[in-house]
DNA sequence: CTTGATTTGTAAAGTAATGAACAGTTACTT
DNA sequence: AAGTAACTGTTCATTACTTTACAAATCAAG
């Protein structure tokens, strides 16, 4: 692939996640993209529909590296795969602190519980063991909120604890209750 | 001027001062740098003739700039001129360390000495006053050998005092002899 | 010395990015 | 309400950068 595309779409990921954590999106205009990004206004829309577009597509993104680790972890237990999360979260802290901690941007958070509803239903069985009698739909949606509701609370509060620690205790309670 | 020059020139810029804190600068290639700076090697031949000649380029620039304040500087005492040197010094450090601490690139230390050898000579004054009677040369190489020896200690040494120290006493030094 | 592997410098054809211009919105100020 | 300032989305000709390829040079063992 042609580095240059790389590059600047790689410029324009880059400055929204900036701007956004010094002012609303909405406030952002196309302007500001190429300006921060050091881009010409024409070549955005060689890429993107629009800033909404952009986004969009930046979210996207880390959805399937997301869910792609889910299916590569899929022998591993849940404390080992919850890790990997982490371990990502960590890496992209600004861009998801920027998408769960503040109300940045409602969008992720729904794409987000979709994730986890959609891999979650691979996971469980309702037909033996602990959830047996138990409506599957129920506990997925159960479980997921939870999951992300923690770490929500992890993003708001700045990492109250190291990520391997979420990653152990997360992983643990998945375990009790998938 | 076309913003793809701009930051063609930037990466290169960047790429070789950071490969040089890595490795010798002869064994650092074309190839690296068109890795490093991630740009196209046949790119590079756009700009620059080879690898030397991107030093050169380098140090010429930043040469000029140096050059260029004391222009602007004429009419502040050598206490505030030098602090603007000092400043400069600060900002690009991974430079100027590279290029004067360890025996780097011996070329700039002449480019520099030539500088302040061409600067002084507009100064100095031995027609009157405390340096009558003293050979103009040989006052202007002597203060400028001094004053490349100081800069270089503090490279060297890696910043022993902060750059507002050494540029108020740097310039009293040059006060009390030119 | 010869072989094989890098590196170099150059060329060619194609493509993405550029700045400049445009009319059409939107959003403040007066 | 009118004016004006900023932003949007699009077009266009130009240009810098891209990949790929190739021959020459450099270099390191065998």
């Amino acid at each position: 692939m042609d580095r240059r595309i790389l590059k600047t779409q790689e410029a324009l990921k880059k400055a929204v996640i900036e701007l956004m954590s010094e002012k609303n999106f909405d406030d952002i205009t196309i302007q500001d993209l190429s300006d921060r990004a050091n881009v010409s206004r024409g070549t955005i829309y060689l890429h993107y529909l629009d800033k909404f577009d952009l986004l969009d597509n930046l979210i996207e993104e880390h959805i399937n590296v997301l869910r792609e680790m889910c299916r590569t972890a899929s022998e591993l237990d849940f404390i080992k795969a919850t890790l990997m999360w982490t371990e990502y979260f960590e890496r992209n802290y600004s861009f998801f602190s920027m998408m769960l901690a503040s109300k940045g941007a409602p969008y992720f958070r729904g794409r987000f519980l979709d994730l986890l509803i959609e891999e979650l239903t691979n996971e469980v069985d309702v037909t033996k063991g602990k959830n047996e009698r138990l409506n599957e739909d129920l506990l997925v949606r159960f479980v997921a909120s939870a999951y992300v509701g923690v770490v929500e609370w992890w993003f708001t509060n700045k990492k109250p604890v190291p990520h391997h620690v979420l990653a152990e205790q997360l992983g643990t309670l998945l375990e009790r209750n998938v």
